[in-house]
DNA sequence: TCATTTTATGTCATATATGACATATTAGCA
DNA sequence: TGCTAATATGTCATATATGACATAAAATGA
């Protein structure tokens, strides 16, 4: 968006920002929501690569089908921990953890 | 521990194992707990970098010195939800956490 | 030494994450 | 089309993580 638009709509009333601002989160919280969204984009690649479906994977780490359908959708009841496990279990490698982490940008 | 001693100790009855061994991990669960001991580590690094106490760094991200005490000292309790908070509070960057991640190994 | 700050350890009420389950929706294929 | 596996969504009892607090133990510096 550029400057102009941004001042129409600001004069139209508009308060201006990203969903981070909307959801009133700080930029450390902000940051950990992107990150754990990608390692989630990036379990369910791999489960796919793996040739697991939701309820293999699940056994396979003791957890539940429903559960990984939650990790994968980006659910914000799913820890950390518990993508991190779907992603080792379902065979990426710390390499690739790390080449999700830092990313794109 | 070469194959030599090794024989002599189990032939005088001692189970040999690591860690994980002893408390029946599996490798996936060990992987998740050494990964979580390196992050740790490296953020009692970073909040000295930063120079913050464990009382200001829990104040800047919403928790309690005790707690930041259990981060650093890899009690079980500790999330790596909680971890990474601390470490991104403290200033550290996605680069660095990715080569905390890959590890020496 | 002593005083002060910092860090460690234990406990607890509460908040959050979890697997399990039911059930809805979608994909894929004959 | 129908049939079946796969995935999504919602709920709930229980497990686990959390900040707060008290207090102990180290560290730091005068």
């Amino acid at each position: 968006m550029d400057a102009e638009k941004r001042k129409r709509l600001e004069a139209a009333g508009w308060t201006l920002g990203n969903a981070s601002d909307f959801l009133g989160l700080t930029p450390v919280e902000a940051e950990l929501v992107e990150l754990k969204t990608r390692l989630a984009l990036f379990a369910k690649e791999q489960r796919r690569v793996s040739n697991l479906s939701q309820n293999a994977l699940a056994k396979k780490m003791g957890s539940s089908q429903s559960r990984i359908a939650k990790i994968e959708s980006g659910d914000p009841s799913v820890s950390l921990d518990l993508i991190v496990r779907a992603l080792l279990t379902s065979g990426a490698t710390r390499q690739e953890l790390a080449q999700v982490i830092v990313g794109t940008n």
